[in-house]
Parts: C-alpha cells; sequence; structure tokens
DNA sequence: TCTGAAAAAATGTCGGG
DNA sequence: CCCGACATTTTTTCAGA
C-alpha cells in the first residue's frame, strides 16, 4: 500500500514542509526526480491533502481557545446543526461524540467577549440545540495535526 | 502591527501554502523579491510558524479520534501530566480547562482497541490522575487549524 | 520506479529609488 | 518598503534502464 521512503518522505514534509526538493531526495537516497514522482503520486492518492502554513494565534489576536459541548433537542436538527457551526469561521472543529449525543466544538477567538457574542449570536438561537456548554481553555500544553508515522507497517 | 498586504499574503498561504512565490506576488500587485521580504519578515517575527502537510487520517489508518476529559487528584500533578500527555504520539491536543479543572485531550487512534492500549497503558496509571472520561467522535463534520484573517483591524 | 541530464521556473541577492 | 536585473537554486520533464 504504501512502502517505506514514502513513509519516510512523509515524515520529513510533516516536520518541514518547506524543505526543497533536492534535500528530501539527500535524506531519503533517491534523486530529485524520483522522490517528485513519489509526492505528486501520494498528493494523487489522496494521502497528501495539501500543504498549510502554521500561523501564531497569539501574535493574530487569537489566543482565546474554547470548547462547546452542545446537546440537541431533535435529533434531526444534526445535520444543519453540524453545517451551521461548520460555517462559522471561529470554528475549528466540530465532532459528534458518543455518550450524551452531543457535538463537541473547538473554537478561537480573540477575547471572551467576542466568543460570548459568537456563541449568543450564531449558536445558542439554531434550531434543535438544547443546551450549550461553554469551556474555556486556560492553557494549551500541545496543539498539532501531526500524524504518528512510525506505527504505520509498510 | 501588520498591514492589509501582509494579510493578504497570509490569506493566500493559509490556502495553499506551497503556491510559488511570483503567482503570490501576482495577487498582492507586487514584485516577487517584495513579498520575499514580506515572508521573511513574518517568519522572523514568529508571525508565520512555520509550514505543514496536511495529510489524510483515513488513507493512514488515523481514523479513530477520541476526547478525554481527565480529572486530576492533586493539583501539584498539573505540570508533569500535561509533559507526559504531550509526549504520547497519539495526542494532538492537550488543554488545560476552566469548570471542572481537568484536561481535555484529543487523541488520534488507529482503531479503538489501540484508543484503549493507549488510556490503560499510557494514560490511567499516572500519578495524580483520578478519573478519565473516553469520548470517541462517531462523526467529525470540520477540522482545521485556519486563523480567521479578515477580523483583524490592519 | 529509478537515474541523470537538460530545460524551465522559482528563489534569493543586491544596488538603487 | 519597493523595484528590477542578475545569479543561484530548484523544479520539472524526459529518454533510457
Amino acid at each position: 500500500m504504501i512502502d517505506d521512503i514514502s513513509l519516510q518522505i512523509l515524515s520529513i514534509l510533516q516536520e518541514k514542509a518547506r524543505i526543497p526538493n533536492v534535500e528530501v531526495a539527500r535524506q531519503v537516497g533517491l534523486a530529485p526526480s524520483a522522490v517528485l514522482e513519489r509526492i505528486r503520486k501520494l498528493e494523487k492518492q489522496g494521502i497528501i491533502d495539501g500543504y498549510e502554513v502554521r500561523l501564531n494565534p497569539e501574535k493574530l489576536h487569537r489566543d482565546l481557545v474554547a470548547f462547546l459541548q452542545i446537546t440537541l433537542d431533535r435529533p434531526e436538527a444534526c445535520t444543519s446543526v453540524a453545517e451551521a457551526l461548520s460555517a462559522l469561521p471561529d470554528t475549528q472543529e466540530v465532532h459528534y461524540i458518543t455518550g450524551n449525543d452531543a457535538f463537541l466544538v473547538k473554537l478561537r477567538s480573540s477575547s471572551v467577549t467576542e466568543l460570548h457574542r459568537t456563541v449568543q449570536k450564531h449558536i445558542a438561537g439554531l434550531p434543535g440545540i438544547a443546551r450549550v456548554h461553554t469551556h474555556i481553555a486556560l492553557a494549551t500544553h500541545k496543539e498539532s495535526a501531526k500524524i504518528p508515522l512510525d506505527a504505520i507497517i509498510p
């Protein structure tokens, strides 16, 4: 399915996506053209989904992380609520969670004032929503989308 | 602090970080060298923190998302627990949350079996931990680290 | 799938405004 | 802070193994 060299390439890119191709080639011991061919293939297969810049939230006034636990009145509202939540610019994650059948939503705002405004104006009133529990992050010790690759069997 | 053109550049990079510099220059109406200068400056300022490849978790057998709510016995254990949680490869996020004074941890695993193993072997036994509540995501509707830039006042 | 060489394109440098 | 020309480096293509 995916061999060891491609895993190595993914691992290198996951650390530093803007590393030049020639450098990746050197590290895995192939010619640049071979590496390019592999990367193109990984992109076409959808294993590589894209490339993102990592911005510093603090320096851009987006240092308030909050989690909302949203329970529903009516199960039918699930889809529409999910779409409405996902459409908000402050929303970073929307998951439907086992247990109490609720959404867990991660928001990034500029302040508690703005968070409150977003919840009141765009979330609390959505049809189908019963309760919104808001939890604010006092500290964020880790925040990453990295996927561990060493566990994958080639 | 940061002007409109730099915000435009960040916005373009946030959509597609691997876009060539000349293309960014064309879109913002500057010479490539001017754009390069701005990007270097943003990197040095720490506003741009790095570049990441976005991998598809499903295609890499990492499609199980779980959230742990971890309450502590002893408040002094906070730091050591945070470090231990952050060190686990499956851990993607570790937040300390208001309300019940607990950690909210996001994990990405390959299966419920592996999730269970990780919790039992590396988390439940950590000194200072009182309870671990595990919630599994049945569906993930949005998952992004994008920061909305249009709200920022230049 | 890989290589190596050549062509095409982008990045990086720098004097000057 | 920007431009534009030039040097350097990288990406991309391609024929052959």
